[in-house]
Order: C-alpha cells, then structure tokens, then sequence
RNA sequence: UCCGGCGUAGCUCAAUGGUAGAGCGGGUGGCUGUUAACCACUAGGUUGGGGGUUCGAGUCCCUCCGCCGGAGCCA
C-alpha cells in the first residue's frame, strides 16, 4: 500500500502510490470516468476513478458519494496538465468513513447572511481555507519578530476590575457579584511588564462593545500589543513599521498560493518596504484640505479621510502627534507643542484603514495624576498604575496592531468578518 | 442611536397591479478527461409577520421584525 500524505506534499511523491484521508469536495463523472475532487484540509486534488482501471463495484462506490463525505483514497500520484494543480491522483482504492446528507453550501455563490449562519462549515471552501492560512502566518511572523527581537511574550488579564477609558464601550461581566469588563487592551498591563522585563508584548483577544456595524469593526478581535521601556516615540514607529514590513515579507515567501486564490494583487504587497512615509498630524490635516475636504484642525479622521491620506501612498501611513483632546489620557504631551500628544497611528495602503495605534506614555507621576482627574476617572483604581511613575520611571512606549485589519489588507478582502473563524459582530453571536 | 438598501423554493435570483418561474443543490436516468462538467425527467412555495387600498397585491400604502453597510467610535 501506498504511503500515508497530505496534499500539500502530493508533488514529492510524483509515480508512487499514496493513501489520502480526506473529504469530497464535489464529483463530476462521464458514466465510465468520475472525477473526485478531494479536500483534505491541506489542499484539493482531483482523483480520477476510471472502469478501465477499477472494478465496477468501487465505481458503484464513488457514485454513491455526496459533497463532503469522509474518505479514504489510494492511488498513485501522476503529473497531468489537465488537472486543476498539475498532480492527479489515479484510485485504485476508496475506503467510504461517512455519507454526507444535503450539505447545505452548494458549489455556487451564496450570500454573506447565509454563509455565515453556516461559518462553522463556510472554513472549509477554497476561499476561506487560504484566508485561515494567511492569518496563521500572520500571527506566527509577529510571534518570530518580537521573540527574535528579545521581546517577552506577557500574557495580560482578559477580564480586568475597572474601566481604561471609560465603560461605554466595554462588556460587563458579572465576577462573583463584583462588577467586571472584558478587556479592550492589555496595555496598562503591558507597561508594568515593560518595567519589569524591558521588552514585552500580549498577543490575546480584545473586546469592545462599540455599535459599529461597519466592514471594519469586529466586537471581538485580536491584537498584538508591544511595550518597550526606555523607548521614545521615535523608537516605537520604528519597531512598528518594521513588524508590519516582516509581516508582509513572510507571507510573500510563505502563502504565496493562497494570495493566488484569493486574487491578491501581490505587486501591491512586493512594494512594501521600510521606512514608511511619515507624515504629522497637521501635516495630514493639510493634505486634506489641499484635496478638498472640509476639515478643521483638531478634529478626528472618520473613515473616508482616512482612505484619502492613504490613497497618496503605496506604503503604509504613519500619521504621529495628534491633538492631545482627541487621544487617551496616559498618551505623552509633545514637550515642543504641549497642544499635541506623542500618539502614532499606521494606516494600511488601499483604504484598509487603520491597523496600528500606540505611542509614548506619559511618565511623569504629577501630569499623569491631573490628567487622570481631567478625564473624571477615579484615581483610586489607577494606584498601581501610577506606582510604575513612583518607582523607577521611565521614557516607555508601545502600540498595538489589530490582527484581522493586517490579515484583511494583506488578503485583499473587504469585510473583517472573513478573516477571523467566528466573527463576532453587533448582530451575530452563531456560530 | 441616525441615514439608506434589502426580505419570493434548501441556496442565488426573475416575475407592467392580472395563472408564482429559472439556475444551482436533492432524486431518477444518460454520457470514457471532466474543470462550479454536460443532457433529459422529477420533487420542492403561508412571496418575513400583521393591517390597509383594490374586482384582483410578490408588486401600492402603514406598521412591526430581521438582515446588510454607512455615519458616530475605534484596531
């Protein structure tokens, strides 16, 4: 018998037999030829099932399977051109695990409400398969960054005692008859662990009950958040370009076939490269109402201001120093403008939007415990938190980048629901 | 919360206010190289719920529900 493999290594085993364990992903037949197009989690193969070459009784079989029966195929693996991917697998052997019954995702289009009442079985389409790939390595070439960079993986709490900023857009729990929230960043945590070991990151999900219902806004996502102590918001740009750089570097040498089936213009990715444009926050005002657009110093970019800073860009957009009103509390005054916060957003190329936002902290105990006061949070709850300005303070920095945003720019799809396994939105909690 | 759009077969969609249809999927049969194969036959409907206008409503009006994506807010 032949040796037990995946698809994805199908072409090393190129005139030898082979068994695959897998799932039909649609048949076609001609009466005396069938085509078994096999899924196995790796890839699809067709497997060519000929009555020249088996006995009528595995014929029989294979046309009793329907889409997404569990099998087991043997045969030997043959170059043939008129293969969707090159290699065939001629069967002379089919083991029959389980019939599937009326699967509900026919081989045609459906619509987004539909496929995703059925996300649990929609990860198994071609399209869905090399998103979930994509992000693997996402995930996995910011993990290689930050350790490779003696960055300390931190782990920081999911459900925290009180609000960072605020408790509108937080979920409430119920902690044993406390009050609780899911947290919406790691990052106050995140600066204690920089203290303690420098160079840190937490890579975990994160929670905002915000009633967006856009294309780019989960209730639910992940990020990787890193934290360096004695870092400067120079510094802190300069280890956020280079991760993103990395990022997309990695997928270019490794998921190359699934931005092909997701027909990724990858000439758009190929341009990426460091140093990003940097451009200040009055200078991106600017550019705005050079091009038209009705924008008053101060204000906030809405999405579409956001898409036409970028579109000026192939890479990606590094905006800092924004007005400190619009930014968090613990965000650093610029000591050359005390109007401006030392605050850094990364806007992705072709209107993905924004997928890094950081900066420096303020470090000083006595602005830090006005500026708490300013914002009317209680300052009893952030004594541990001014303790890291009590006890050894320090210039520190950090940022965080959203995981689906990177994952959806770099895949080319529009809408963040794709590219999370079970998205959680404003109006969906099934699967 | 506000603005806009949509809701017809399991799915994707048609149907001047006048007999509710097609393709895919399912079933049956045919076909020896198919590429979401193809061909023939077949089953499958409370047109989102309620109310109204009309001789007659999938279609027009009101209302409720659900979904979609945009604003606000954010990664």
């Amino acid at each position: 018998m032949g040796s037990l493999t995946t698809i994805q290594r199908l072409s090393e085993f190129a005139g030898q037999s082979v068994e695959l364990q897998g799932w039909v992903y649609n048949t076609r037949s001609s009466g005396k030829i069938g085509f078994l197009m096999l899924r196995d989690g790796t890839g699809i193969v067709q497997s060519v099932i000929s009555t020249d070459d088996v006995s009528g009784e595995l014929f029989g079989t294979f046309e009793t399977l329907t889409q997404e029966s569990a099998v087991t195929v043997r045969g030997e693996v043959r170059e043939d051109k008129r293969a969707p991917g090159g290699y065939e697998l001629l069967v002379n052997g089919l083991d029959v695990h389980h019939v599937a019954q009326d699967y509900p995702i026919a081989p045609k289009e459906h619509g987004t409400a539909f496929l995703m009442d059925h996300r649990h079985l929609w990860l198994r389409s071609r399209r869905q398969h090399a998103i979930m790939l994509v992000r693997h390595e996402v995930i996995r070439a910011c993990r290689d960054f930050l350790d490779n960079n003696d960055f300390v993986l931190v782990d920081t709490p999911i459900i925290t005692p009180n609000a960072v900023e605020g408790t509108t857009t937080l979920f409430a729990i119920d902690y044993f008859g406390r009050s609780a929230y899911l947290t919406q960043s790691g990052q106050l945590y995140n600066e204690a662990n920089a203290i303690a070991l420098k160079k840190v990151y937490c890579f975990g999900p994160t929670f905002r009950a915000e009633k967006s219902k856009t294309r780019r806004h989960l209730t639910e996502f992940w990020m990787v958040e890193p934290e360096m102590a004695y870092c400067d918001l120079d510094g802190n740009i300069e280890w956020a370009e280079q991760l993103v750089a990395y990022i997309v570097s990695r997928v270019l040498e490794t998921r190359m076939e699934q931005l092909d089936v997701l027909e990724r213009d990858v000439s758009r990715l190929e341009v990426i490269g460091t140093p990003f444009p940097r451009v200040s926050y009055t200078e991106a005002v600017d550019m705005l109402q050079k091009a038209g657009i009705d924008f008053q110093w101060g204000g906030d970019f809405g999405g579409g201001d956001e898409t036409i800073l970028s579109e000026n860009f192939e890479q990606p957009l590094i905006i800092h120093r924004f007005p400190a009103a619009i930014k968090a509390f613990y965000m650093k005054r610029d000591p050359d403008d005390e109007r401006l916060a030392l605050g850094v957003d990364i806007l992705a190329p072709e209107g993905y939007g924004e997928i890094v936002g950081g900066g420096q902290r303020e470090d000083d105990l006595d602005t830090l415990t006005t500026l708490i006061k300013q914002n009317d949070l209680p300052l009893e709850d952030y004594q541990w938190y001014l303790d890291l300005r009590r006890y050894g303070s320090v210039p520190h920095s950090g940022f965080g980048m959203g995981i689906e945003r990177v994952v959806g720019w770099i895949c080319g799809v529009p809408h963040l629901r794709e590219t999370i396994p079970y998205p959680r939105t404003l109006t969906r909690l099934e699967p």
